[in-house]
Parts: structure tokens; C-alpha cells; sequence
DNA sequence: AAGACGTGGGT
DNA sequence: TACCCAAGTCT
């Protein structure tokens, strides 16, 4: 046991938030559905669309049954729309491969479509109790500072890391769940990329980062997306058209959604080949 | 393996 | 106002 453990577990049983996948009666499905919305997007966004998909499709064959193209309307302005058909096509390989039950083991949840790494540790752990190292975007920066003692991880995780985090792990299953949910909690409240709230850590006293003075990140410069102009704001834009309409649309509804002539045809295409979008027979379009 | 991929709230 | 960045995945 390290030093962190309990410190961080008392913790988070006092500031743990209540969310509807947590808690004994979520459903696997619940925590699986939870994980794909929260890659990338923030919980107080995710909060009101888990609600209405669990209502809608409270198992994975009530979703299978859909069409994908409804997943993807039903999905909003989350962002990052593939994520909704990759839980959709998800769905259906649970439907076709598992009995419709959400698998428990990381190998037959990471061969599903949208789930890498992070997500497969995740449900395991959090929907079924497995014991695997969770390490998102929280738990690498709280390991970053209290363990390594730099105010960021790296770009992408490393061995070093990774071996950091699984010599943390707690060997029982029950306690190293509560652990990596307890860390990610952290992360996500106390521990933030931004303005840390170092005076409410349970483990301020124990941190390496704060011990050393709080040194300034000094890596590699850390990516900024562009946004303006993009072909991600084009996208955005096109496929709002036909999220915010009933049934298909004319190409020249979605002409007058950007200007420029060359980066919407270019769009077009790739929501297209991503099925994001289809050409019905009359040459309009629609959701798939 | 660096870059593409949405969106909106916080500072 | 800009820029940061939020429970990643895929190619």
C-alpha cells in the first residue's frame, strides 16, 4: 500500500459526485454508454444526453435495433459524432458476439469499435470490477505531479507511466476500482490541469510536485487545436444541417451552410465515407 | 506517430 | 478577447 491510498479513498467517499452510471444500480450498459460520451467532452455536457439515451435505449439491442443515423441525431451537439456510431456498431457486435451483455473482460471490450485503451480498463472496472490500470487524462496528471513531480504527463502515455500507475494499483479488486475511480475524481476536482486546488488535496503533503515548488511545465509544446476555418468546424456545420432536419435534405440546403465551395465538397465526402451521411436516390441527403 | 476529429464552458 | 481544454480513438 502507498502513502496515497488512503488518503485518497477517505477522500473521495466525502466529495465523490453522484452520477447516474455510478452507484449500484447503474447498469454496465450505463457505464458503457457513460465512457463513450465522456472521451473528450465534459461531464456537465454529457449529464442530460446519458438520460435520454438510457431512457431510450436502456439495453444495448434497443440500440442495435435503431438506425445508426438515429444514434447519430440522438448524439447532439456532444461533438466528435463517430463516437456515436462506433457505440452504435458497439452495440450490435454486443448483440451478434455477446448475448446483448456488455462483455467483462478488457480483451472483449477493446475489440469493439470506439473502445481503445483507456475505455476497455474502464468498463472493466467500473461496470464489472475488474482490476486494470485506468489511466486517463486525470489519473496521468495526478500521477504526473504527486508521484513525478512535473505539472504535466507527457504527450502520449509512456512505459515509465504506465508502471507507475500499475505499482500503485491495489492488489483486491474492490479497493483498486474505488482507487482509480478515487484518482480520477481527484484529477477531475482537485488536481486540474488549470489552477489546481492544491489547498483541498488529501495528499498536498505527499505530492512531489508541490514539493519541488510547483515547477513550471517544461516539455514540448502541448497542442492546440485550430478551429476556424477548419474542415472540423465544416463537418460541424454540415452535419447540423441534417441533425436539425426531418428526413433528407437537398444539396443546396447544405451549400448555403458554408461558403467556401471547395472545403464543403471535400466534407461532404468524408462524412460520406465515414457514414456519417448518405446520398438517398433522389440525390439528396440524410442521416444514414 | 503525429494529426484529425466537435463543441462549448471557463478564465 | 483569445486561448485552454474536457473520462480518447483511429489511422
Amino acid at each position: 500500500m502507498s502513502a496515497l491510498h488512503d488518503p485518497v479513498l477517505a477522500w473521495y467517499d466525502d466529495h465523490a459526485r453522484e452520477l447516474p452510471w455510478r452507484g449500484v444500480q447503474a447498469s454496465a450498459w450505463s457505464v458503457m454508454v457513460s465512457e463513450f460520451m465522456l472521451q473528450q467532452t465534459p461531464v456537465a455536457r454529457v449529464l442530460p444526453v446519458h438520460e435520454q439515451w438510457l431512457t431510450r435505449w436502456p439495453t444495448p439491442a434497443d440500440l442495435a435495433a435503431e438506425s445508426s443515423g438515429e444514434a447519430v441525431r440522438a448524439w447532439g451537439r456532444l461533438g466528435y459524432p463517430r463516437r456515436a456510431l462506433r457505440l452504435h456498431a458497439a452495440a450490435t457486435a454486443i448483440v451478434a458476439e455477446h448475448g446483448g451483455e456488455v462483455p467483462a473482460s478488457y480483451d472483449d471490450l477493446r475489440a469493439l469499435p470506439g473502445i481503445g485503451d483507456y475505455t476497455a480498463a474502464a468498463i472493466a472496472t467500473f461496470a464489472h470490477g475488474r482490476r486494470h490500470v485506468v489511466l486517463d487524462t486525470n489519473v496521468r496528471r495526478v500521477f504526473a505531479r504527486a508521484v513525478s513531480g512535473v505539472e504535466f504527463p507527457a504527450a502520449s502515455v509512456t512505459r515509465a507511466e504506465r508502471d507507475v500507475a500499475q505499482d500503485l494499483l491495489p492488489e483486491d479488486e474492490p479497493t483498486a476500482a474505488s482507487w482509480s475511480v478515487a484518482v480520477m475524481e481527484l484529477g477531475a476536482l482537485v488536481c486540474t490541469a488549470a489552477n489546481p486546488r492544491c489547498g483541498d488535496c488529501p495528499v498536498a503533503g505527499l505530492c512531489a510536485w508541490r514539493a519541488a515548488g510547483k515547477p513550471a511545465y517544461d516539455g514540448p509544446p502541448r497542442k492546440v487545436q485550430t478551429w476556424a476555418g477548419t474542415d472540423r468546424q465544416c463537418r460541424g456545420r454540415l452535419l447540423a444541417v441534417l441533425r436539425d432536419a426531418e428526413g433528407s435534405v437537398p444539396r443546396a440546403r447544405l451549400d448555403a451552410a458554408w461558403a467556401d465551395e471547395a472545403q464543403r465538397t471535400r466534407c461532404l465526402a468524408s462524412l460520406l465515407a465515414d457514414g456519417l451521411l448518405v446520398r438517398t436516390d433522389a440525390g439528396s441527403y440524410a442521416l444514414p
